[in-house]
DNA sequence: CGGGAATTTACAACTCTTTCACAACTCGGA
DNA sequence: TCCGAGTTGTGAAAGAGTTGTAAATTCCCG
């Protein structure tokens, strides 16, 4: 599994980058400032770091230094306003290893994400799972036992969803906007409609679920 | 024997690198422009590509795009001026070999072909397939059952495409980008009826695709 | 045991894909 | 330069697959 640290003091925009990139399946930790940023890179060994150029604190330049004094620390992509008047070869030498100007598009931010892990190294197989059942997110496959089992684009967001919030008690309202999106508001029901599809396509017992709990009243929870 | 081809507008700078390269026993041809010099890309099918940065009509950034479409062309050395700001991690990622700033050497253009010939190695074996449909990227053939099917330029870029990405989810906006790349905005319902024509022609049942197979909502994913 | 909460099922609406025909376009040759 | 064959992007209609929701039922907790 792969650790994204996001280091932005507009905090929409950090929740933005990080929603998108957990749905994409990587682990996200998130900075508002450059000194907390700093420190989270060199506890949390992140396998990338996105840095606003632009911080309350430390600049991100300043953090560029930093991280790469530590040696071999993790690849930055550097974020800058569009108004910024960017020297691009300092960032690169100073050890940025990219660079994209907001406004950017979610493709646009992955594209460049991938291409820098590709190029750091060869990314660690995505592989999610629990008792006989096993999530490539490479390469979109469930598979139970050995065996392929189909989901729809709907199941399949649920069941990232929970693969990459295990333990926590999430919310019907947290679970729609995370895997619906702000966009669209379709009622809390249909979170239950669909964790009882998971259930059937995954639990030992769909009766008596051990992985998908209910919380009453309050939500669900994925339990390994 | 070694072919090079030179993509450059300075007529003077192409036939001092002609020389120089001759005179070190490679083959040499030469494109005065980016159109000509993709033209000859495809057709002479050179083992490398020298090519400037800044050319007439197309520039050497959308030339190595071109050429890297469908991930297997020749590696390719860009040749930038010195004042002008080159974005050397762009370039890398685009799929340049490798750079060298004007006005170098001899001695060091020479040192960075070699390298770069290195780096690359014996020519990989190109051919790709499945079932009994086999690719020959080098003459541009493609065979099934022995006979020869016929393939139009869209068609065989969107089927090596698909080769050299097997087992991945492949959504439409990422397939537009890379086969048809950024310049031109074809909407995306022509990837589908390309995607249709390359199960005609290379499917044992198009009504039941077992290798370019559909992703509902998400895209297209092909099986060897 | 009562009432709100969760599950289950089925289904209709909807969105996405396929298919097909066609017009615009490209390119090579006369 | 013009023409014709071949190629390619697009729209529209039909067909598949997905998904949100309602309604009936069961469950859970106080």
């Amino acid at each position: 599994m792969q650790t994204i640290l996001v280091i932005d003091d507009d905090e929409n925009l950090r929740e933005t980058i990080a929603i998108l990139l957990e749905r994409e399946g990587f682990d996200v930790i998130l900075a508002p400032n450059g000194r907390s940023g700093l420190d989270l890179a060199l506890t949390a060994k992140p396998s990338l770091v996105i840095c606003d150029l632009r911080l309350p604190d430390l600049s991100g330049i300043e953090v560029c230094k930093r991280l790469c004094l530590a040696g071999s620390g993790p690849p930055i992509i550097v974020l800058s306003a569009a108004g910024d008047e960017v020297d691009k070869v300092l960032l690169l030498e100073i050890g940025a290893d990219d660079y994209v100007v907001k406004p950017f598009g979610s493709r646009e931010l992955l594209a460049r994400i991938r291409a820098v892990l590709r190029r750091v190294g060869p990314e660690a197989e995505r592989v999610l799972g629990f008792d006989d059942v096993q999530v490539n997110l490479e390469r979109r496959v469930v598979t139970r036992g050995g065996q392929e089992v189909k989901f729809t684009p709907a199941e399949y967001n649920l069941l990232t969803f929970f693969l990459h919030n295990p333990d926590r008690p999430l919310s019907r309202d947290l679970i729609l906007n995370s895997v619906w999106g702000y966009e669209s508001f379709p009622n809390t029901r249909t979170v239950d409609a669909h964790v009882v599809r998971l259930r059937q396509k995954l639990e030992p017992d769909p009766n008596c679920p051990r992985h998908f709990v209910t919380l009453h009243k309050v939500g669900y929870r994925f339990l390994p």
